[in-house]
RNA sequence: GCCCCCAUAGUCUAGUGGCCUAGGACGUCACCCUUUCAAGGUGAAGAUCGCGGGUUCGAAUCCCGCUGGGGGUACCA
């Protein structure tokens, strides 16, 4: 079995384009086939430089590998269909449809054809389907016109009656039934030579042995064409199945470039692990059972059915990506966990650029304290600044009201504040079970409940009213800035 | 407009004629744990299985119609 993605060129890789990429990649790794990357840069006016490097670094990022594809080669290359058109290779192909009478030379311009549109439509008739006058010429005919240097296209000739049908595995396997009068001829090749999907495609599915069609959704309308064009090279037709389209948010529509944060190369950078997006994305038109969700790539492979894809459409879904992702964080060990935050905390300027081996050890030290609290990696600067920035109550800092507790007046909370410095003093072993054993007692003794004094304390040395566990972050603050910063807002209050 | 596809809670889904008083997850709410927030635990609300007809002893599951949603309608992919 061998499938293929199969992108093209024209800008960053969309999430949907994973989605289409991971499901061929379980199928090849589930069947034990081979999946193939393609790049399909025939759009000359689209194309994009540098994208073929953003598709490749996305699909690795997420955790995808080909056995076949423009940078690893194989015995079926090049997999740039800009370096086919080079061979010659669709051209020797177009030829020989015209030959056999399924395509001709189309002297129709552009220009000509936005006109018959236009005429169609005033007279009401929204359905254009063009057949060029051209499909009724002899072969030579349309030669002689195109030797006096007339720029043409090459279309298919399509059969005017008669219907085609076909079936999809994700439909399961009823027949989709279209009729010929409901089709057109479209064009194969371009003026400028170059190929049309619908034809480039097609032609590499063929040569490169691609036994399956894994594609979105959008892709149904036009699959009568490919069938047709298989049909008249005598090819065998491959499976189909045509993956759901992944939906906005809202529903209204397909995930879009311009509305939706949907580039594969800016989930990094937003926080995601690519195991959470691996997972998520996997669920996105497919399921296991009625309970399991999460599963590694390994459980992800093993157990992948085409079967089991679903063919109405999936929405997307942001906040279950969230939860997804912060099992897979707490997953991880504190090291890792540590290392995935490092960029981000340099980013924030919270760590020196490299960090300081020092530096390190003290993220390490910290990431416990947030551990189980991320559900985007892109969370660990504001969970931590306090431990590595100035925390002084005032104008240029945390207001300093956060401090009284409810029920309490400024005049105790100060007592309470001073208290606390006083018994945190005095503790000679500065760690979390000691530290936690002093103010316990001071609570006791100044008769005021363990919330509002630990909380002042919280205030105090964080600058804020939620924050990890209390003594654990003093034990990490250290003996000089927690006495330091209950100083502070002590002053604020006197 | 025309063609095609789809249709179980707000969302993702399980379900392929009787195990369904429709299961799980996200989200929401409550309680427990608890120094806050999380995590974890328990529980709740939320679906006349889009609507209407059939077929059948019996339908979320099969058939038809309707409605709704999505996709396509390029010398883009």
């Amino acid at each position: 079995m061998r499938v293929r993605f199969a992108p093209s060129p024209t800008g960053y890789l969309h999430i949907g384009g994973v989605r289409t990429a991971l499901f061929n990649w379980l199928f090849a790794r589930h069947y034990g086939g081979q999946f193939i990357l393609r790049i399909e840069d025939t759009d000359e006016k689209r194309f994009v430089a540098d994208a073929t490097d953003d598709i490749s670094a996305s699909l690795r990022w997420v955790g995808l590998d080909w056995d076949e594809g423009p940078d690893v080669g194989g015995p079926h290359g090049p997999y740039v269909q800009s370096q086919r058109q080079a061979l010659g290779i669709y051209q020797q192909h177009s030829e020989q449809l015209l030959e056999a009478g399924w395509a001709y030379m189309s002297f129709t311009s552009e220009e000509e054809l936005a006109e018959l549109r236009a005429a169609s439509e005033a007279r009401g008739h929204k359905a254009f389907r063009f057949r060029g006058p051209e499909r009724d010429w002899p072969l030579e005919q349309q030669r002689e016109v195109a030797a006096s240097g007339k720029p043409y296209t090459i279309r298919l000739k399509l059969p005017l009656e008669g219907e085609t049908r076909f079936s999809d595995l994700v439909r399961g396997g009823s027949e989709i039934v279209v009729q010929h009068e409901q089709l057109q001829d479209i064009v194969l090749i371009k003026k400028s030579g170059m190929p049309v999907y619908h034809f480039a495609h097609l032609v590499d599915d063929h040569l490169m042995g691609v036994t399956h069609i894994l594609r979105a959704e959008e892709w149904v309308p036009s699959t009568p064409y490919h069938v047709v064009l298989y049909q008249a090279f005598g090819w065998q037709v491959p499976v189909f199945a045509h993956l759901p389209v992944i939906l906005r948010q809202d529903g209204k529509g397909k995930l879009s470039k311009r509305k939706d944060d949907v580039a594969t190369n800016r989930f990094w950078e937003r926080g995601y692990l690519p195991e959470a997006l691996f997972n998520y994305l996997a669920l996105q038109g497919w399921s296991y059972d009625d309970k399991t969700e999460i599963m590694s790539r390994d459980e992800l492979v093993s157990r992948f059915s085409i079967e089991r894809v679903q063919a109405s459409g999936a929405r997307w879904n942001p906040e279950k990506l969230r939860d997804l992702n912060g099992i897979y964080i707490r997953k991880l060990s504190a090291a890792a966990l540590a290392e995935q935050i490092e960029p981000f905390m340099v980013q924030a300027g919270l760590l020196s650029n490299p960090p300081s081996a020092d530096e390190q050890a003290y993220l390490l030290r910290l990431v416990p304290l947030v551990h189980e609290r991320l559900e985007e990696l892109s969370q660990a600067p504001e969970l931590l600044d306090f431990f590595f920035q100035a925390v002084r109550p005032g104008p240029e800092g945390y207001d300093p009201a956060l401090l009284i507790p409810k029920k309490l007046d400024a005049a105790q909370t100060l007592s309470m504040l001073r208290a606390a410095h006083g018994a945190l003093n005095i503790v000679e072993d500065w760690q979390s079970a000691k530290l936690e054993a002093a103010l316990r007692d001071l609570s006791e003794r100044l008769q005021v409940k363990v919330g509002p004094l630990f909380g002042t304390v919280r205030v105090a040395v964080s600058g804020r009213s939620v924050a990890p566990p209390l003594f654990d972050m003093l034990a990490a603050l250290g003996r000089e800035q927690t006495l330091s910063r209950l100083s502070l807002a002590a002053a604020a209050l006197a």
